[in-house]
DNA sequence: CGGCCGCTCAACCTTTCGATGGATGCTGCT
DNA sequence: AGCAGCATCCATCGAAAGGTTGAGCGGCCG
């Protein structure tokens, strides 16, 4: 399987000592080549874009601006582009849905073992979909369960509720009516079976539909 | 400086990747010999009773039970211990001061460059404190602003109005009329300088006063 | 094409929450 | 001892959020 061309890696990550130990760990798997890392997302597309690059592997998180889910939408939207593997400490619906809607071929977290690692890559390198086992559970749960399953706006609103917005604020940031935002609201505390807005936030959270 | 005898660093991280990379990146560094590496804070403890550990590299959350500082403060209570360095990727109030309270020597972000890891690695050896820039930071902030401590029932009433309860089930909860939980409600929000629950539990959760 | 669903808005009424003000008891400082 | 400061407790009233009903518009799918 892993003969003559290595599969080329692109490895973006803001933490020094995790590129630090994605390098280690794949240089010394056979088959593994690491064309270059970088500390943020801007830069994973700039060099995404050379050719020589198979795979990236993607953090979702950085301290700049820019998100991971961001730099893979722009990525992936090339034609002949790299795949790109997202690559995070986190497990929420709202950061794994971004990721897979941004057209992410994996979704790994970080407290996978190195084998994990290591065969993900070449499963993506391969055009197939790798999932940790951890992410695969929570989506097939969203599946079963789609009461749960709140819509952008929907997240959009509870987030901003989250974040300890009035009504009046979260129209205004949305440019929405007051009366929008309570129908959003509304839904969101049927589907969530609850029926306020902290009691909301308060199972969003638990259930990882929006970020803390 | 670095002469003869070399630091000896035992690293504690559950996350396999993040061992590596700190294994790459102080064993490049002269004066350093990482003698073991632990995925979980129970054998942190156990190792680090053992002679020939200088210095103690400790993530503060790990998968497991048991907590970061919970095994800092283990570590740290037997005479002749060796130091112990937090490195994590949070820098939320209760974490830090856990950590310090716990008898951490230094406290650092994993985003931090190698050289400000290893630099911190020779002064927590030495025994003198290493704070990261961004951590002493937080901590000036909270000196000036003592406003920022909340009593223990009022931490005790935010925190189920996090979890979702309305003040008449906080009440009946805590065993007092509405009006006391409200009166509480007043001052937490004084203190933390906003007018909505939802918004104290969007600044206590983001200045870790809470747990989420 | 007709129905389903997500998104948008309005008007009304009810409940809850937040603001204000005041009481008690403990602790520490002078 | 006396006082200041804080944590804890409670009551009342206007303001904000929640609940209800009803409705229009656009996309998707059987």
């Amino acid at each position: 399987m892993n003969d003559a061309a290595p599969i080329r890696l692109l490895l973006a990550d803001d933490h020094p000592v995790v590129r630090a130990g994605l390098r280690a760990v794949l240089e010394t798997e056979p088959g593994f080549a690491v064309v270059a890392d970088v500390p943020t997302a801007e830069e994973a597309v700039t060099l995404a874009a050379l050719p020589g690059v198979d795979v990236v592997l993607m953090d979702l998180r950085f301290g700049g601006e820019m998100r991971g889910s961001q730099a893979t939408a722009a990525i992936t939207a090339r034609p002949g582009a790299p795949r790109v593997l997202v690559l995070t400490t986190y497990d929420t619906d709202a950061d794994i849905l971004a990721a897979i809607e941004a057209g992410a071929t994996g979704y790994l977290l970080k407290d996978a073992p190195p084998e994990e690692l290591a065969a993900a890559v070449r499963t993506a390198a391969a055009g197939k979909s790798a999932l940790a086992p951890a992410v695969a559970l929570r989506l097939m749960d969203r599946m079963r369960d789609p009461a749960v399953a709140l819509s952008r706006r929907e997240t959009e609103v509870l987030q901003l509720v989250a974040d300890g917005l009035s009504n009046a604020e979260v129209s205004k940031r949305l440019f929405l009516s007051q009366a929008t935002v309570k129908s959003h609201l509304v839904h969101i505390y049927a589907k969530l079976g609850v029926d306020s807005r902290t009691a909301a936030v308060a199972a969003a959270t638990a259930r990882g539909l929006i970020r803390r």
